[in-house]
Parts: structure tokens; C-alpha cells; sequence
DNA sequence: GTAAAATGTAAGTAAGCGCTAACATAATAT
DNA sequence: ATATTATGTTAGCGCTTACTTACATTTTAC
């Protein structure tokens, strides 16, 4: 059975899921979204329920911020956080669907839903954490708890992308957001440099 | 046809599309869930989408944190922003249900769900920023985007909120949750005052 | 105490769902 | 060229769903 057809077929699962959520995409929709006949979907894959968890799993896995840290280390702290920000809203932004199923298929199914988040957040939190800790031992950051404060800033960029992404009207989106994430950025730096 | 019947179908309404999101929940369950035959539930809603739609509307209000705002001049800032800060996620564990709702049917109900979301949290918004501004006024708060100071705190605790409830493992959970409150304001304290 | 209003019971309809069977056709490999 | 593999077509099964019909029973109001 080729490769190509299940690619289409988990890419148009991936798409339907996010937007009519899990209930709400048919087979016999996906089939079509991705141009093959139905019986081929269950041709690749047992069941609805088969293709959505190997769907979750092809598309879970994080290239991870981590390849940053190295970089930190030649910036400004105000460079550093900004940069992080951009690359983690910009993150959200590409993985957009997979955050939407998130959000809708968490009653259905908690497990894969939980192991998005942290494969998705939670390295990065770990990250951050430990960067901000690095900066403490150089004398750098005040002494507040790392893992808090990592939580705070990329809570602060988690709630306003979704607010965006998901819950704004269109005409107030995008008007200020460079200067919403520079306003952000100001704050957390006040609050925790030395 | 009695109140009481109505009021105990929405209620039943409320908790099973929380739990279960619109389509995962069906009519026969609801009407169980609520003690009365299916049939009765026909008899009040035409249909299980206006049950729906009468549900969120009856649960969207907000009786207003706006009340706050009088009492916090006689606070220190610190105190205030806790105050803030504790009676906001209280507001959010008392609707979690249709934070949930909101959060799961938003690829069904976006105009709904945009409603809820605007009714819930976009006041507070207002109310906060305005907050922000008297005190930028009276000289304690240094010069910042008040809205975008309003949007970063929430937005650290609205997304405090939806991990702890939604995407933690009960284990982690709880574990200092009020440290953890106290070192956001920290931060946002030192990164806003004077 | 009786009429009216509210609810219950039971059976069923029409439509849509995930999924399968049987067979035909196209693409690929050797 | 032929065998094999991948896909298409069509029809349908068994089940569940939202919603209805017809009628019996309970609750409420005056």
C-alpha cells in the first residue's frame, strides 16, 4: 500500500480534525478531502479511531526549541526573550491545528491530548527554566523560582496566541501585536532582572 | 410547562457537553441525566442545538469582577493584585465547565463561543487596564500599555488555570499552586512599578 | 373534584454513521 | 507478459442518532 496515499489521508485527517473536530469529520469526508475512496482510508488504517492516534503521533513530536540554548549565550537578556517568544508563538502558529485538537479532543481523549502538551510545552519549559537558572548563577536575574517564572512568560504568549488564533474577532487581530509581545517582554524583564 | 424541568435540563445540559462536548453527548443521555423522559426534553427545546444555545446563554454572564474595583484603592498594590489574581481563578474553577464547553465547541459555535469568551474575560480586560491607568496617573505605576499589561497578567494565570485543569497529571497538581501565584505577581510587580 | 397542563411510556421513522463484502480496474515489478 | 499489489465502485449491514406519534398517567390549579 503506497505511502503517498497515507500521507494524504493522515493530512486530511489533520485538517478535518482541527476544524469539525473528532466527532464531527466523517470517513467518508476525510476520504474525499485527501481523494482516495473510503474503503482505502480503512485500507491504511483499522479504524476512525487508528488513523486519529497515528495522526496525533506523526505530528506530536517537537524539533524542539532546544537547539536555541546554545545561541542564548551571545545575546542581551531582552534579545534572548525575544527571540524565544518569536520562535515559540511562531511555533504555536505552524502547529495551530494540532493546538485546536488539543483544545477539542480533550473529553475524548485525555491521554493523547496531555501527552501533546508536554511534548509540546513542556520541554520548553524545562528549557527556559534552565536558562533562567544559568542567568541566576552569573548574577544576571534576581532569585526568583525558574520553572514559575518560565511559566509565566510562556504563559503570558500561550493565552495571547490563543486569544488570537482562536478567540478574537478578525478586526482586532494584528494590530499591535509586535508591540503587545515587546510590552510582555518589558514587564517580565523589569520583574526579573537584578 | 414547569421551571424546574427546564432548569434541570440546561443544568444536565451544561455538565454533559462539558464533559462530553456537543456531539459526544445525545438526547436520551441528557434527559436521563436530568430525570425526565426524552420526550420532555422535545417539549421545552425544539431541538438539542437550541438546548444548547439557551444553555450557553443562560450560563455566559458575568456577574462582574467590576465590583472589585471600588475596594482596591484602599489596597496596597501587591494586595490588590492578589485580590485580582485569586478572584479571577476562582471565577474560572466556579465555570470550568464552560471554559471546557468553550474551549471544545469553539469548531461548532464560534460566534457562541466568541460571546462567551467576550462576556468573560474582555471586561476583566477593561476593568484591569483601567486599574492600571488611575495608578499610572496617580504616579506609582511606571508608563506602559496598560491593556497590554491587563492581557500579559491574565494571561499568565488564564493559562496557569488551563494547564492545572485541563493538562496536569493530578499528581503534579496543587503542589504550590499559591507559591506559584505569588512568584507571577512578583514578577509582574517588580516588572511595573515605579 | 374536575379540567387542564405537564410528564411518562413505548414504539418507531428517517438519516447518518463506521465499517465490510464482492468484484473490477489500474499501476507496478520482474 | 504476467503476477502482484494498490485502488476504485457499489451496495449494504448493523447500529445509533435526533426527533415524532399516539396514548396513558400524574400533577397542578381553582
Amino acid at each position: 500500500m503506497s505511502k503517498d496515499t497515507r500521507e494524504k489521508i493522515l493530512d486530511a485527517g489533520l485538517r478535518l480534525f482541527s476544524k469539525k473536530g473528532y466527532l464531527g469529520s466523517t470517513t467518508k469526508e476525510i476520504a474525499k478531502a485527501a481523494g482516495v475512496a473510503e474503503l482505502t482510508l480503512f485500507r491504511h488504517f483499522a479504524s476512525k479511531e487508528k488513523l486519529f492516534e497515528e495522526m496525533i503521533s506523526r505530528h506530536s513530536f517537537l524539533p524542539a526549541l532546544k537547539v536555541l540554548l546554545p545561541g542564548l549565550k551571545d545575546m542581551s537578556y531582552e534579545d534572548a526573550l525575544f527571540e524565544i517568544a518569536k520562535r515559540f508563538l511562531e511555533r504555536l502558529s505552524e502547529r495551530r491545528e494540532l493546538i485546536r485538537i488539543m483544545h477539542s479532543e480533550i473529553y475524548l481523549y485525555p491521554a493523547k491530548v496531555k501527552e501533546i502538551y508536554h511534548t509540546f510545552i513542556d520541554e520548553i519549559l524545562r528549557t527556559l527554566a534552565s536558562y533562567f537558572r544559568d542567568l541566576q548563577g552569573r548574577n544576571i536575574l534576581r532569585d526568583f523560582n525558574p520553572e514559575a517564572g518560565a511559566r509565566a512568560f510562556l504563559g503570558m504568549f500561550f493565552s495571547f496566541f490563543n486569544s488570537q488564533e482562536f478567540l478574537m474577532r478578525k478586526e482586532v487581530r494584528n494590530i499591535d501585536t509586535e508591540k503587545v509581545i515587546r510590552d510582555f517582554i518589558d514587564i517580565f524583564i523589569r520583574g526579573t532582572m537584578k
